[in-house]
DNA sequence: TCGGCGTACTGTATCGATCCAGAAGCCCCT
DNA sequence: AGGGGCTTCTGGATCGATACAGTACGCCGA
């Protein structure tokens, strides 16, 4: 409001448009000018043409918004969404992009709506979300691009979308510890959003879980247990109450302590698991040999731990997520199912029977 | 483009003005009116005002920007860093402000003032950022409220700051291992941003290393080496090309497996320590018993590993950041320096002559 | 000499909202 | 009856830039 364009323009005896050609376009002008106008700009401290003017009259941001299911100061606590953010971050450097992290209440749905609407950015990459209509129409109207990182069950088949089959690579997880002889087995994961509570809960059928991922998790775990001949309704599941390795810690607690302890528990994030093997760990409990325990994602720490994991690409998604918004046509193939892997570490290890 | 006020407006039959009102200042209109706008806007399709022009016209944006020195997708490798914007986003959310991450190319310092030019937002908190007078100067340029986590020595006294005093912290660290008996001695840094090398150096001085950061701790090893009466130039220090684990065990390499082992490695950052211990692993060291190591910011992970290391708050740091930018009056004081503290586990032991 | 063309610059319309002074209508009080 | 005060809505100015059509001018070839 001090100095703008104008002021540069009067102060060299130049129109606006001139000025505003030095800095966007260098081949509409001569060099002398062009440099006179930059000597003035810079005498009169003139930081260059405002971002949000320009943003508006050129009708982009160059940035892209990037949405959490919790409120944005818990993705960074998920080593898996920070690779991930890593894989994104580099997509949009290439393409003089920022990004723009956007704080979703988790609570609050109309006020994650507005966040949404008040988002100056380019285009939206979901990474997570649960099923909220709200939120999803306040992006639909906003009418730019967008890509999925879950396929939420109302997803319009033409949204870009990068990610894995999730009960797939669930499933590879569950027939693991089937093959090694378990019967005996345990879900641990963060089931709900609103019930902050870590205890055993009884799940009907997977179709309650509002969370996409974790409810395919849970189908793909179901789907290798009744393959095996193992009723659903003997699978012992546990809520966590946050994606923490405590709460992976608590909700392992839940169920060692008992009378028929779980051979193999099956947990749909490696930060959880972490927190599983800490409390094994905490009862002299050996992994591997007394309780086979499997998480998900395959996060660097897992490798440390010896944690038996599925590998899904991090860094590599969000790479994926970057280019389908800001260079389409790298892609054309606009829904991308990524490869997982069983990764056996020591965290595993078959059923002696009577050994516990 | 499509729909914008005006058409909300001429659909319902009202000025442009009420239908703004209707979202931005509900009190100046009849909840009659106000519900047949929304409805209108509802109906076709109006995503609310534009965020864009919005900004433009209330002059705020309602996103603080974040600058690291490294390219942006290495601010996510870095768990103190993690932890650090954690508390900063805690603090944008209060205030409803969004963070903007800026990709600074580490290379080339015209683009890195681009992008500080090009950003909209409210205000800038550099995390770290080398000594590069053009970058500084767009950010100062820009006229815009900053806040800085490190001194540069250039710095204005009434800049906002919060940080730790990291020369006294270092000397802790120093001091902690010479109180143990070691004499020989190493450090472990990232020295340099553009030499991508691992490598033993000669520093001189302290004063001859391009980060604040870095420098003022090599200054505090410094200050604990000369005050037990030991050379500088006696002290090894390895140049780590990055900060990651495996940079901390390559440089751990240079200097474990000369005849001359040090009795002790300072490392600047945890991250390269948990390196360091990963090289003493590989060897079959004892961490504390063979060589003592000191890490630096107590990461989560260190507690883990035994660590020794330095630590300073990190998510309070980024939540005080938040604070000074969107609340000043909450900090009166406006130069900020947090507490740090010596943590001792077991990766640090006592001197036994003779033993190595 | 004149049309044609390229370069350098100007001026106005425009992006999509918010701000603010002011008008219209209504109620109430003296 | 007249005036003050309140609520509700309007219209034009404004935020700070960019797009684009248009003007001025120099140069070249026929």
């Amino acid at each position: 409001m001090v100095v703008t364009l104008q002021t540069i323009a009067d102060a060299v005896g130049v129109s606006r448009s001139t000025v505003s050609n030095a800095y966007s376009r260098p081949d509409q002008l001569s060099a002398e000018v062009r440099e006179k106008i930059l000597e003035t700009a810079r005498r009169l401290g003139y930081p260059g043409p405002d971002p949000v003017a320009r943003s508006l009259r050129r009708g982009r941001v160059g940035a892209i918004g990037v949405l959490f299911t919790s409120a944005l100061s818990y993705a960074f606590t998920d080593p898996y969404a920070v690779q991930f953010l890593r894989g994104l971050s580099e997509a949009a450097e290439q393409h003089d992009n920022a990004l723009l992290l956007l704080p979703l209440s988790a609570e609050d749905d109309e006020a994650a709506a507005n966040a949404i609407r008040n988002a100056a950015v380019d285009a939206f990459c979901i990474y997570c979300l649960p099923d909220w209509p709200r939120s999803l129409a306040a992006i639909r109207a906003r009418g730019l691009p967008l890509v999925r990182c879950e396929l939420s069950d109302d997803n319009e088949p033409n949204t870009a979308y990068v990610g894995i089959d999730e009960a797939a690579a669930a499933r590879l997880a569950g027939e693991h510890v089937i093959r090694l002889g378990h019967r005996r087995i345990a879900v641990i994961a963060e089931l709900f959003e609103t019930e902050r509570q870590t205890r055993p809960v009884v799940i009907e059928s997977p179709d309650d879980i509002p969370y996409y991922v974790t409810r395919e998790r849970l189908r793909g775990y179901q789907d290798a247990v009744r393959a095996a001949g193992i009723a659903w309704s003997d699978v012992i599941a546990v809520n966590a109450a946050h994606n923490s390795r405590e709460s992976g810690a608590a909700a392992a607690a839940c169920v060692l302590d008992s009378a028929q302890r779980p051979m193999a528990i099956l947990v749909a994030s490696d930060i959880l698991a972490l927190g599983v093997l800490d409390a094994l760990a905490a009862r002299g409990l050996r992994p591997g040999r007394d309780v086979s325990v499997v998480g998900f994602d395959d996060i660097p720490d897992a490798a440390t731990a010896g944690l038996t994991t599925i590998r899904q690409p991090a860094i590599e998604r969000g790479r994926i997520a970057g280019t389908l918004l800001l260079d389409p046509a790298a892609h054309p193939e606009r829904r991308i199912v990524l490869p997982t892997e069983l990764v056996v570490r020591t965290s595993t290890g078959p059923s002696f029977i009577g050994s516990n």
